[in-house]
DNA sequence: TTGATAGGCAAGCTTGTAGTTGCCTATGCT
DNA sequence: AGCATAGGCAACTACAAGCTTGCCTATCAA
């Protein structure tokens, strides 16, 4: 649950795809690729990219939606509130706050 | 930099870590290891623990004091603030360079 | 129908990392 | 001094994860 959000988070290729999804909305398997390539130097194949959507999708943090041949990614940031609530609000039932 | 902070919390038992320090902070290392065994029946070495907090550690998600033959832990949830802030504010400055 | 485009599946390689075991240092108590 | 406690370091094992290659399906245009 938490676990695919936080290793979906992990890899630094996937921050990268959440950044262009961040910026330009409803891309392309082979749009986010050449973006990848041209604006960030990544090389990368087709199938990496495919596979880390795939785990971007399994951790919510992307969303699909298919069109004839063509499947558009859209950025959902739903999940990132949740972590920073786990640590960051004083919990009621624990002792301390550590703001230092 | 930021590689850290996200590898870091992509270990399920780290995470336990930052809620036990969250709970009770300025623990030390057997401290620790006894209330993820206690509590958590996570089963897992003295070694194994230290590792943890040291990765915790390089990503600034735990402070330590030493103070005689004791190390004390503490959180650090600041650098926590930093992830939601990434994707979540439609930023005004325009989209990145990469700071993974 | 043929060819081109968009994407998917699965096996395999390789590196990274969680975990262990064994041994070492430092502090404190009696 | 002697012993127990608190912690550190290094090598090794095992499994997970990133990435590639090769082949397959589906949609659309000429």
């Amino acid at each position: 649950m938490a676990d695919d959000l936080f290793k979906a988070l992990a890899d630094p290729t996937r921050r990268t795809i959440l950044d262009e999804l961040s910026e330009k909305s409803g891309q392309t398997l082979f749009e986010i690729c050449s973006r990848l390539s041209m604006k960030h130097r990544l090389g990368i194949s087709r199938q990496g990219v495919s596979q880390h959507l795939a785990v971007l999708e399994a951790a919510g943090l992307v969303q699909t939606r298919r069109e004839g041949r063509y499947k558009f990614h859209d950025l959902n940031t739903a999940p990132l509130r949740r972590i920073a609530e786990r640590w960051l609000v004083p919990d009621s039932s624990g002792p301390e706050e550590n703001t230092s």
